[in-house]
DNA sequence: TTAAAGTACATTGACAGACGAGGTATCTTG
DNA sequence: CAAGATACCTCGTCTGTCAATGTACTTTAA
């Protein structure tokens, strides 16, 4: 079967990274929209997510810093560098094309 | 960087199976016509094209035979089983809500 | 004629990303 | 006060990709 989480793969980095574009935020919050806007179909794993978060971070990709809630539990938010945010063009044109021969190469001979 | 072998994580079974919806085809031949399809971009490497030909055979989902080759190197071909007939046409199924999402998670929020 | 390059298959071990399972701490609600 | 939601974190496992290496035969060019 085709299996989403590696298909994932690869794609946890721009997904954050693209969370990031609009506004700070942090990793509880981006997971719920990612389940929202999938409806469900994706969930990123907290492992994933927080490994993910470190990886971005210890490249350069976006930074963090503790926010100053006075309720609830504490969040760590995270903001997008201008490296990051060159990352994140450059991604999403990756995966244009790569999205593009992939699907090439899922067609048979007689539909190419 | 987003990374192309990441991104074949997982498509590389379809890209197979594709690869022999058509007719029984080997190896080598395979490997050779998704670089031209790819223009050289994606290069099955050997070890996972192989590793990958004994997976989906254990699976049932291909079958193999030696060719009997009069001249040149011996070849196994591989053939579609009904059962990955199945799944190939199950996997692009999956691709294209996949992708779909994935796509959509690579927006910012002001493009969603 | 012989060395290099092409055809063709195969295996081993390393690597990296996703995830299950487990943990901590605070706040809200019944 | 217990249960569930919010919020973060880490360890070890699993699995697919790949570099490196090996075998064996054929073709081509020096």
């Amino acid at each position: 079967m085709l299996n989403l989480s590696d298909l994932l793969r690869g794609c946890t980095d721009t997904i954050l990274l693209a969370a990031l574009a609009g506004e700070d935020s942090y990793g509880y919050s981006i997971s719920r929209s990612v389940q929202e806007i999938t409806h469900g179909e994706v969930q990123l794993k907290e492992a994933t997510l927080y490994t993910t978060f470190r990886r971005l971070e210890n490249a350069g990709m976006i930074e963090s810093y503790w926010g100053d809630e006075n309720a609830g539990a504490r969040r760590r938010y995270y903001h997008l560098t201008d490296k990051g945010r060159q990352l994140y063009e450059e991604n999403r044109e990756d995966w244009r094309r790569y999205s593009g021969m992939i699907e090439k190469l899922f067609r048979t001979e007689a539909q190419r």
